[in-house]
DNA sequence: GGAAAATGTGGTCATTTGACCATAATTCAA
DNA sequence: TTGAATTATGGTCAAATGACCACATTTTCC
C-alpha cells in the first residue's frame, strides 16, 4: 500500500524498497477524529508521529487557559515535541488533530532501532532540524515586530492553502491576536 | 593566553592541547567598542563568533524602523546568524555590540578546515543546535501567551545578570513591548 | 435528516498600549 | 573633569485591542 509516506521518504533520501517496508512495518497506522489528543501536556511524547492525511496543530496553554499555538502540521509533515521526544521528559504541549487524520506513529525504541539498522535515515533528522518549520527564529520575529494585520497577510502568503482548512480562532491563536481582531481586519480588507 | 574560550572548550569535549592551540590559533582576536557593528543586516554572516568578554544583541528591524531583538549573546556564548553563515546568504540580522567586548572570530572556511581535522568538534555544533538559547520555541510561547508584565518578570528570572548590563529600551526592544510599557510596570511593581 | 455543536460577525465599553514631547538624571568618552 | 550623549521617567491623548454578550449561520455527527 502506497501511503503518501512512501513518495515523501523517497524524495529526501534513497532508500530501497526493503529498507522502506522495513520503516513501514515498524509503524502502527492510527486514524483520527476531528479535535482528538494525540499527546496531551505533561505527558511524555513517546511517539515520532508523520501525518498521511489531516491537519494537526501543536499547542500550549496559556496562564489564563487560553490556547497558542505554535505549529500547524498537514499531511506529510511530522509532529513531535523534539524536547520532550529525545530527552523523554514532560512535553509543555499538546499536540492535537484539527480535521480527521491518518497518521503513522512510531514508539522511540523503535524508530531508534531503525535509525541504527538504516542509517541514511538520519539524514532524516538533520534535514528536519535545520528545516525552517522547526526554526522558530523567523516566526518569533514576525511576532515582535509586526502588527495584527501584517502577521495575517504573512500568514495567507505563506500558507494560503491553510487558510481554508482552519477556523479562524485558531488563526488567531497562532498569530497571537484575538478573534475580535481578526475579524475586525479581514473587514477592513474587504473595502479595500 | 588563557582566554575563557579554553576553559569554555574543555568543558564540553575533551582535546588535547594541541588541538585547542590549532584552534585558537586559527581565530582573529578583535576588540570591539559599545555599539559596534558585526555583522549588517543584508551581509553574510562570513564568521563564527565566540564571545570572550562583553556582551552583544542579534536583531533585526521592523518595517516601521525599530529594533527588535532575538537574542542576547553574553561572554562564553557564540554569535552567529546559523542560516546565513551555513548558506552564506542574506542575513536579515543585525549582529552588535551593547558593551564594549573582545571576541574571537573564525572565517567559515578556516573553521570549516577545523571540524574536518578535527572531528570531536562537531560535537559543539550538535550541541548548540539543541541548546535551548537557539530553540526559541519556548520563546515564541512566552511571546504569544504572556502579558507584558509576565514577559518582563520571566525575563528577570530567567536572565537576572543580565538585567543590570542593558539599558530598559533594549530589554523592551527584546520583549516585544514599548518603553513606556516596561517603565510603567516596573513602576507598578516597586508598590506592591 | 435533524438536533446539537461550532463558527463568524457585530455592538458596546473599559483598559491597555503606544506615540509624542519634555525634562531630569546618569553615563560616556575625549 | 567636563561637555555631550544616552537613558529613565512622566504627562497627555488617541487608537487599538480584548472581554463580554447576543445572534445568525454553518457544520458536524449520529
Amino acid at each position: 500500500m502506497t501511503t503518501g509516506f512512501d513518495t515523501y521518504i523517497r524524495s529526501r533520501i534513497s532508500l530501497d524498497d526493503a529498507a522502506i517496508e522495513q520503516i513501514v512495518s515498524a509503524a502502527k497506522a492510527i486514524s483520527l477524529q476531528r479535535n482528538e489528543t494525540l499527546l496531551q501536556q505533561g505527558q511524555i511524547c513517546r511517539h515520532k508521529v508523520f501525518i498521511v492525511k489531516g491537519l494537526l496543530r501543536i499547542y500550549g496553554i496559556g496562564a489564563d487557559g487560553s490556547e497558542h499555538i505554535l505549529h500547524f502540521a498537514p499531511e506529510n509533515n511530522w509532529a513531535v515535541d523534539p524536547q520532550s521526544y529525545h530527552q523523554q521528559s514532560p512535553s509543555q504541549f499538546t499536540i492535537a488533530t484539527v480535521e480527521r487524520s491518518e497518521v503513522l506513529l512510531w514508539a522511540k525504541p523503535d524508530f531508534d532501532r531503525l535509525l541504527q539498522e538504516i542509517p541514511e535515515l538520519n539524514m532524516l533528522s538533520g534535514q528536519l532540524v535545520a528545516s525552517s518549520h522547526f526554526n522558530n527564529r523567523q516566526r518569533l520575529f514576525t511576532t515582535l515586530s509586526s502588527t495584527p494585520e501584517e502577521k495575517y497577510e504573512d500568514f495567507v502568503r505563506s500558507y494560503p492553502d491553510l487558510l481554508a482548512r482552519l477556523p479562524l480562532h485558531m488563526i488567531a491563536a497562532y498569530l497571537g491576536i484575538s478573534l475580535k481582531t481578526l475579524t475586525r481586519l479581514r473587514h477592513a480588507q474587504v473595502r479595500r
